[in-house]
Formats: structure tokens, C-alpha cells, sequence
DNA sequence: TGCATATATGGCACAATAACCAAATGTTGT
DNA sequence: ACAACATTTGGTTATTGTGCCATATATGCA
């Protein structure tokens, strides 16, 4: 990897690593059929309020999701549709492991 | 997120975790091409070979890559090549910052 | 067998992330 | 202006990830 290289990859990776938690993957999941509000996530997962903000903030920082206000309540919603499609890449990999795992047992 | 999705989305994550560093974005790039033995990578990455290992076995176990081992050498290559189809939404996700940014700016 | 090469693994120091609590900010309704 | 609500931000601690070094393992060759 050159220097030219470098910052590329580190800008690749910010956006793999925002996606790279479990609940923030949820949220993206939420996020495929429609727009949603914080407090809507607050009321389905398990933490703390400020944690799920601050999920939040990370996949707006990496350019997933984009916000606006309206009265009291932030809704956010998905900017880069895209992201969902890899998603069956991802159950492939996953299924592929799964086979991997059962050979291994047999 | 329910009891039944969490396991799932843990494993989604593991994933992207395991994408979620510029050197393994890298590696997998060049994988795209042909496969790789490590003393190609030692040679081009500036990192200490036990680290470049260390990487590689991230990708391995997260069912990314796949190795051999010929002779002395071990070879790497991409075990799921549609992981390559969803750097195009990573470039779109970058382009979009990207723009964004110059808007703030100006 | 002994030696050089290629890779993997264990351990440690340091950096980055995640979760909670507390406090700050912004908004609506009284 | 004040209270209630929604969200963000700062601080602290626990956990995880990264990179280097040293060491172990495996292969090929003299």
C-alpha cells in the first residue's frame, strides 16, 4: 500500500467499521423500509438512550444515514440505499460458514 | 432487536468487523485480481509479518479468504468475490461526503 | 540432520470503542 | 418563564483491537 493508498483505504474503513456493531447494523436494518426517530429506537433496543445516539451519530459521521429535525423528535433515515444490497453478500458469507462448520463436524 | 435477530446481527458484524481495517480492505483488493501467498504482502505492506498474519487470519475466520498452504509458502484468495461489488456503494458513500463537504465549505 | 525460509501464535503495551451516568441543549405546551 | 420531553455531549470505566517482539511450527535444501 503507498502513500497515495493510504488515505483511500482509511476513508473505505471508517465506513466498514461504522457498520462493523451489531446494533448499528440493526438500525440500518430499521432503517431500509422508512425513516425513524431516536425515539423510536430507544423504545426497541436495550440501552441506554445515549448509546443509541451516539450509534447514531457514528453512522451519520460515516455518511450512511442523514437526519433533520421536526418539533422535539430527530428522525433519521438511510442516505446510501446501496448498503442493503451488500447485505446478501453478507448472508452468503455467513451461509458459506455455516456449510464450512457443519463439514468440519461430519 | 429481539433474542432471535441478535445472534444474526452479531454475525453480520463480525463481518464487517472483519473488513473494518485499511490494511484488510487492502489485502482483499488485491486478492480481487489472483490470489496472494503472504511474502507478497510482507513485501509491500510496511507492518511487521506477524501482524500481516494476524490480519489475514481476521479475513480467514470471518470467511472472507480462503488459504493453501504450496511448499513453504501459504496462499490467500477471495472465498466470496461479491464482497468486490460493494466497493462501488463504499465509493458512493465517500463521493457523497465528499460533496457534502465541499458544500459546507463554500 | 541441521539450517534457512515462510508463516503462525502467545504475550505485552497502547490505542480505540462501547456502555453507562450525569449534565447540557433545544423544543413544546402551560 | 417554567416544566416536561427528546436528544446530544462529556466523562469514566471496561472491553476489544492493533502492532511489535519473541517464540513455535512446518517446509525445503545442503
Amino acid at each position: 500500500m503507498n502513500k497515495k493508498e493510504k488515505p483511500l483505504y482509511d476513508a473505505r474503513a471508517k465506513i466498514f467499521k461504522s457498520l462493523a456493531h451489531p446494533t448499528r447494523l440493526w438500525m440500518v436494518h430499521q432503517l431500509a423500509d422508512s425513516e425513524r426517530c431516536v425515539c423510536e429506537f430507544v423504545d426497541e433496543l436495550d440501552v441506554d438512550f445515549s448509546t443509541i445516539s451516539k450509534h447514531l451519530s457514528v453512522l451519520k459521521q460515516a455518511g450512511i444515514v442523514e437526519d433533520d429535525k421536526r418539533g422535539k423528535q430527530v428522525y433519521y433515515r438511510l442516505k446510501v440505499p446501496c448498503i442493503l444490497k451488500f447485505m446478501h453478500c453478507v448472508e452468503a458469507v455467513i451461509e458459506s460458514q455455516a456449510k464450512e462448520q457443519a463439514r468440519l463436524i461430519k
